[in-house]
DNA sequence: TAAACTATGTGTATGCCGTACACCTCGCGT
DNA sequence: ACGCGAGGTGTACGGCATACACATAGTTTA
């Protein structure tokens, strides 16, 4: 515990504690980086910087220092307090299917909520109380599945890649929109024709034949942008979960071999 | 062709072609974004500045803002080059899966190489040659199986995450032994010890029983790190592409509904 | 009550970054 | 012979993270 990497230490040491009886907080740990965390999802992370951290706070920078030995400390400290394990998840479904997918879904929740937190870096976490926490879940859902831990391991990865893949789709969407200056449907339907323009027959036969086919055209009844995300959405995490359905199956009749 | 953002303009124009008689070159588009190439795969994204980079040329920071009007453009230039697309997918399986797993272990060659691609932000690939082309040769893999064209973009999008995902994680992986003083197996070993000391049964049963079940224990024969991420790859890919494998049967036999 | 200590906040300075802008200097076409 | 324009440079600005010396005020101790 005492050889934890500096930034670590401080989220599995049990609060602060006020070490005598020093009063007059002003600032404080928590409300820093709440603060930080506000901040970064109102205007993306590349807006939370130290200097505009503090003043949003009525401080100067320096006096973060205080508080956290580095940035990227703090950006841990954010990390942990944006994924903290929602309670849902001491209780789970019995069925491993439906609780991996209640899994999923909360931290796609969190994901939305905080884009930003696809942009850690993953060794960083590592260590972190929630990633066990997240990862223990995990584990328990696949609890009475006949795959190996490694392999439990490898189909929990397989679905946070996933998870963060569809978040990174929509923050780098959302951060695109941002810098634009146009409004987001005209900047969407400008892309769209720019693509209509450079995909000729002899170049790209068979991406003009999808465009033509209807790749833009979205499916069904849809008009909710919000409809379509969560259809996309469930489309991935069906076809991951129905090749891990295939796995478990294999396991359960290994006899069948391919003739 | 002529309302495009600048940065594609030039990607898609048929190559400077010299506007008179200008000689004397020096410094030249393609070799910036060479060097640029050479040093994000050696150092590191983060490593490539304006001034770095000239300097590795011989020259003054300013100098490459004859060539680029702005990092960002260079970015999109190292991106465009390095995605360029192997003449090997001109040629391919007739079926759809071992085409999918060509097409993907050829962007797996090139994120492996470039582990700094996965960075770029993905709505900044939308309209460049490469992209395209990936999506052509893609789409072509899927060219005979009963799916939308929509549904099949899904899948594309689908696989593309899993790539990204996999190259992230190398990426992660190899900034943080960067910033290690300790040698990498050391820090490695040091960060398996950490987690030990950390999962107890109280807060993370499951966790625990997975760790004692030889969840960092790696699998079958392996010594090789290479095998190891390779066989990771091919967990994955197989899920995925089992999982594809269901929606196509299902759509064959669509009549077999579930009891 | 006075003195010392210390947690908290500040101001200044350094060295990076991207890039705007004014300049300089060639070699070519006139 | 001249001047124009392309290619290269130097300086400067504002923003970033952060090291370090300093100011201040409240508690503890003498």
């Amino acid at each position: 515990m005492d050889e934890l990497p500096e930034g670590l230490r401080r989220l599995w040491s049990p609060e602060g504690s006020a070490r005598q009886g020093q009063p007059r907080p002003g600032l404080t740990l928590s409300r820093i980086v709440e603060a930080a965390v506000g901040m970064a999802d109102e205007q993306g992370l590349g807006s939370v910087s130290m200097s505009r951290l503090a003043r949003s706070l009525g401080y100067t920078t320096m006096s973060l220092y205080r508080y956290v030995s580095t940035k990227d400390e703090l950006l841990l400290l954010m990390h942990d307090s944006a994924w903290r394990v929602p309670t849902v998840l001491d209780d789970f479904p019995e069925q491993w299917r439906p609780a991996l997918v209640l899994w999923c879904r909360e931290q796609r929740t969190i994901l939305h909520r905080h884009p930003w937190l696809e942009r850690i870096r993953i060794t960083e976490r590592v260590g972190t109380p929630s990633q066990l926490t997240w990862m223990d879940r995990g584990l328990r859902a696949l609890g009475g599945v006949p795959l190996t831990e490694y392999e439990k391991g490898q189909v929990l990865l397989l679905l946070n890649g996933f998870l963060f893949w569809q978040a990174r789709l929509a923050a780098d969407l959302q951060e695109s929109l941002r810098e634009e200056e146009r409004p987001p449907e005209e900047a969407i339907m400008g892309v769209a024709d720019m693509i209509k323009t450079l995909v000729t027959a002899d170049r790209f036969p068979a991406l003009l034949r999808a465009v033509e086919g209807g790749l833009f055209a979205l499916p069904q009844d849809w008009q909710d942008p919000q409809a379509g995300a969560d259809a996309d959405f469930l489309f991935g995490l069906d076809r991951i979960l129905d090749g891990v359905q295939d796995l478990i199956d294999r396991r359960l009749a290994p006899a069948a071999l391919p003739d």
